[in-house]
Parts: C-alpha cells; sequence; structure tokens
DNA sequence: GACCTAAACGGACCATGGTCCGCTTATGTT
DNA sequence: AACATAAGCGGACCATGGTCCGTTTAGGTC
C-alpha cells in the first residue's frame, strides 16, 4: 500500500507522478512516541513544581528517553516550551474563532475587541513564565502572533478605521505583552482592572481618532 | 581626616552625630579600579565582536581579574549589560532633559512627543542586543523605564490629555520597545519610517481622543 | 609601623543548555 | 524472511553562567 505522504524522492523513485504537497517527512513512530511520552512528562513537571523545574536533563530522565532526544524532538528548551504553549495558543485561538460570544463571533466588533483585549491580558499573565521561558522575543511560534495581530486588524477594519490597520493592531497588542503586563503588575502594582480599563480607553481612542 | 561618606556604624563608633545618607558603602579603590577595567574591556569586546562575544570568563581574562570579581562586580551577565546600557540610556535621558529642541525642552509639547518617539524608537533599536542582554522583561533599570515614562506622562499632561495619563503613557511606550520593533522590522519587514509614522499617528489618536 | 577586620580576590567547582557521533531500529523493498 | 537505509537514539562531552571558600589586601586604628 502506498503511503499517502511518502517522501519526495521515495514518490520519485517509484515513478510517482504527483508533485506531493512537501510536508516534513512524517515522525517514525517511536519518534512520535516519544515527542508524546516527553510533552505528557513536561507538563507534568510544569504542573507540579513550575516552568523552572523542568531541566533538559531532568525531563529526559522523566520521560525516560536519552538527553539528545529531547533536543532533535525539540530543537532547544524554548523550542520545547513554545510547544507547550501551543495547546493554550490553540484553544485560545478556537475561542475566538469560534467560541461563545462575546469573545466568539455573533456580537458587535466593538464588544469583541474589548473582550479580547482582556482575554489575552488574562492569558498572556496566566502563561507569562512559560512564554518567557518559551524565547525572547517573538520567537514565540510566528503563527499564534500573527494570528492575534490578524485578528485585530479584522475588526479593527470592521470598525471602519482609518490608517495603518496593520501598525494600529500591532500598538493595541504591544501593551498587552506578559512582559509589559508584569512589569507594571508585578512590579508596580498596577491592578489588572485598571489595565483592562486603560487598554480598552486606548482601543476607543484608537478607533474614534 | 574624616571621609565624608564613611558608613553608619564606623561613624556611630566614633560619635558622629549626623544621620549620614545611607548609600550603599563605597567601593574600595581595587574594586573601583577593577570596575572601570570591566567596564572598559567589556566595552572594547562589544565594539569588537559584539553582545555575544562578552563571555563572563573571557571579559575576566580580558581585564585581567578572576571570574569571581566580575561576579561580585555585576552580579550576573545580565547586571553587566545593564551597567553598560546605562550609558547610553544617561546620555539619552540627557538630551531629553536639557538638548536640544525638538527632543529636548524649548518646542510643543506635541512636537517633542513626536521626536522622543522617533528617537526612543532608534534607540531601542540600535541597542537592542544589549537591552536583550541585559535581561528579560523589565529587569532592565528601572530607573531607566521610569525616566521615559515619567516624561511620556509629562507631556501627555501638557497636552491636556485626560484619562489614566499613566497608563497611556505605558501604552505608548510599549510598541517602542525593542522586541516588539525588532519582530516587526526584521521579521516583518517593516519598514523604520513605517513604524514611525505609525506611532505619530497613535499618538495622535491617543491625544485627540 | 604593627595590627585588625571587613571587603575584595581568584579560580576550582557545579549546574544546565546544547552538540556529537557511533550504535540501534523502524520501515519499506525484494 | 532477509536486507538496506535513513531516522532515531543515548549519553559522553563541551561551553558558559553562576557559586563557594580559602587567601590576600585596603585602609583605618593604636
Amino acid at each position: 500500500m502506498v503511503r499517502l505522504c511518502s517522501h519526495p524522492y521515495t514518490a520519485a523513485m517509484s515513478g510517482h507522478p504527483l508533485p506531493l504537497l512537501e510536508g516534513p517527512r512524517p515522525e517514525r513512530s517511536d519518534a512520535a512516541r516519544n515527542r508524546e511520552a516527553l510533552l505528557a512528562a513536561a507538563r507534568r513537571m510544569v504542573e507540579d513544581n513550575g516552568v523552572e523545574s523542568v531541566t533538559m536533563d531532568a525531563l529526559a530522565r522523566e520521560a525516560g528517553v536519552g538527553k539528545g532526544t529531547v533536543f532533535r524532538r525539540f530543537t532547544s528548551r524554548a523550542g520545547l516550551m513554545a510547544a507547550l504553549l501551543n495547546h493554550g495558543e490553540a484553544q485560545f485561538q478556537a475561542l475566538v474563532m469560534s467560541g461563545p460570544p462575546p469573545l466568539g463571533p455573533g456580537v458587535e466588533p466593538w464588544e469583541r475587541l474589548v473582550a479580547f483585549g482582556r482575554t489575552r491580558l488574562e492569558y498572556n499573565l496566566q502563561a507569562a513564565r512559560l512564554i518567557e521561558a518559551a524565547g525572547q522575543p517573538g520567537r514565540r511560534s510566528v503563527a499564534a502572533k500573527s494570528f492575534t495581530t490578524l485578528h485585530v486588524i479584522h475588526l479593527l477594519r470592521e470598525l471602519d478605521v482609518r490608517g495603518d490597520v496593520q501598525f494600529l493592531a500591532k500598538a493595541l497588542l504591544a501593551p498587552l505583552e506578559s512582559v509589559i503586563v508584569e512589569e507594571a503588575v508585578q512590579l508596580e502594582g498596577f491592578a489588572v482592572d485598571r489595565f483592562v480599563a486603560g487598554w480598552q480607553d486606548l482601543a476607543r481612542r484608537v478607533i474614534e481618532g
């Protein structure tokens, strides 16, 4: 039986005529098993003892694999953390795209934007440690970032905002970043509610401007 | 001869009546010398081979001191980088407070704000590697951060902006952070000029809103 | 100048992220 | 079933940030 997604040169050698989609070659079954074991172990460790406790050696031991395997699967510690983050990010994305209003569709764009702001802020705050560990800047999976950006752009357009909407979306998202929020909340005692209210006001100004 | 800034208990034991300002005890002369040697070496290394090349071991070797000394002086690599950053930050601060307009005083607040935005953005971009190495979040000397925040707050007040000015200042500063700008510029090909223009528009909306 | 003490020093030592490479194994072919 | 081979595996090894502690020294006192 011909595997649907055999790799290019296998296909070529067997004379397969179709230019198959170039996905990354599928993982071997043992590899996939290890990936899952590692993710499960990592999640458990994060839950039990916090992000800090997830050492690459400890993780390997916990999952019963060699250290090399951890790195082959996730490239780096940051990569591993990004993988962990993905679950939450996907969930978030799903809520926005097809969850209940006001975050999900079915209500005025302005309400959705407000809901988005609060939710995103809370999410970023809650996942802060993971986000930080997932790596410096926007190394944070481009996909995740661009989803939020696109969503905000979309809402701004629906609200008839004129100007460089792409930039304005970024500008609205920037103060929601965990680094920024954490600094304000943890170090300066900004109450979360005040932050949310402030952001809402900011959004209003941007839209009405 | 009595040193002006002797430490508390020395003063107490000698019956000194004045409650001297509690500064951190002054550094011993050798310590001060080493600090300077280290900073000089570090600056040289950054200039020559980039921030990455500044390894704590290499730095110690270069400055002709032990590794322990480096850490006693600067606590951590991030601390060292923050120290390096301070120079630039102080310069920036000086330019804003008493430099030539439009960044410095002597011109309408709006113009100053615009100048501030562009300058800060360029500064953050230029110092990005150092900023990143100087540590995660706002570990970046609280002083530096709060100066920019206070300045923006000040300008917003002069512009009669109503609302949570403290938050709005943060919101205006957030998109100028090196992490944000780098992501847009490096990864997404946003032109710096577009970014500057976008920020100006953002500021206008905030002020007029 | 002898002496005292807190501070500073230096480099061995440790922990952790990341690389390397020789051995093992899944998987597809004959 | 035997084989071929690329992918996967594991753990020794390296680099670098950070700690520790026995030794040295600045600088004040007598």
